[in-house]
DNA sequence: AGCGTATTGGAGACCGATCTCCAATTAATT
DNA sequence: AATTAATTGGAGATCGGTCTCCAATACGCT
């Protein structure tokens, strides 16, 4: 009962993505986002309340796609130092293949605006952190981790170890090399000791 | 034989490092800056030619204020191992001691513009790179590092992880524990095996 | 065919930031 | 005291981005 979107959500989200990749947090502008597609700016209007609410919702895609995959990988094997490194080499090999979201994933929530966002969007972020957040505990405790420094270690081995592998390149302008892979394995290995 | 100037390169570029620390390096406009001292915004384009100068002058006394005092860790140590473990610890601590500043760091320079700095200022940050480069080059030889990929693992070590140790409580808005310098000392060791 | 509705497409108000310009100010120099 | 030079202290032009508004459009439904 009504004309037929030429635009839709996810390609907006799209192109804020690409944006954000190549020029940061700061390049997603209403503006950009529908010269990229090819739109009215207005049509940008019509998905979002405004700025504040595209940031989010580019935010929170991409690390709701990411999170997915994560928490399946942490999840899905029974072993606890065998899902360790699977997870490890599993952020590596997402952003292999994910490139532009990965650029994305180095920045913070905060970076896109969190401060500003919705309750609605708030909550979002949260509740994916947590089950994450849940699911990494659990390993810790799996793994022997009894106090606080542990758990800070399996956390940094798990997340933000392999994330840092691919600031490196990306940050850089390199593409990630081939054994990008081992390499964070090992090193998550290392560090669990 | 001129009148004295009542704001100074360094507290312009103090009050952007505290911008910059909060808000990230778009909060750092030419006027926000003016209006941190007090000055009028002629004021400050009277010391930098536009906010690209700024920002570049920002970022590198920043960086160049980090990397004297890591390279002096890196080159002060004959006892390849230990160089390293000092080295990985100062990060930290220097990150401790000068907060705001070690938010920017977190940075990359991409972030605060580089693509269209001065040829001038991009040469400024090259040499420095050049030269905390050269030092760790020197360290991963005397640590026996052989490939590629054990120098990758090496830069990861001394300089990549203790940032993002860091970056972790920074992001989280919680101060630096106390075991940080420990915790990171230790991962360090571990990574380098 | 005609109605209702969601969307398009774009014009333009508004706002904040960058940057220019210049008279006024202040201090060293002559 | 007069001169000179550097800086201040703004006023305002300009630009780009956000956001509002509404007529035109295109489809499903009756």
């Amino acid at each position: 009962m009504a004309r037929p979107p030429r635009f839709d959500t996810d390609q907006l989200l799209d192109a804020a993505v690409r944006l954000a990749a190549s020029g940061g947090p700061a390049a997603v502008t209403m503006s950009a986002v529908a010269q990229a597609v090819g739109a009215p700016s207005g049509s940008v209007y019509h998905r979002f309340a405004g700025r504040t609410a595209l940031l989010a919702e580019v935010w929170l895609r991409t690390v709701e796609r990411f999170q997915e995959g994560y928490f399946a990988v942490l999840t899905g094997e029974p072993d606890p130092r065998r899902a360790a490194r699977a997870a490890s080499r599993h952020v590596v090999a997402w952003c292999r293949e994910n490139p532009d979201e990965a650029a994305l994933l180095l920045y913070g929530a905060a970076d896109f605006g969190r401060a500003d966002w919705s309750d609605e969007h708030a909550r979002r972020a949260d509740s994916g952190n947590d089950r994450v957040f849940a699911a990494l505990a659990d390993l810790a405790e799996a793994l022997g981790a009894q106090d606080e420094q542990a758990r800070d270690r399996i956390a940094l081995a798990l997340v933000d170890f392999p994330l840092t592998v691919v600031r490196r390149h990306l940050r850089a302008g390199t593409p990630l090399p081939p054994h990008a892979e081992d390499l964070t394995e090992h090193c998550t290995a290392a560090l669990l000791g």
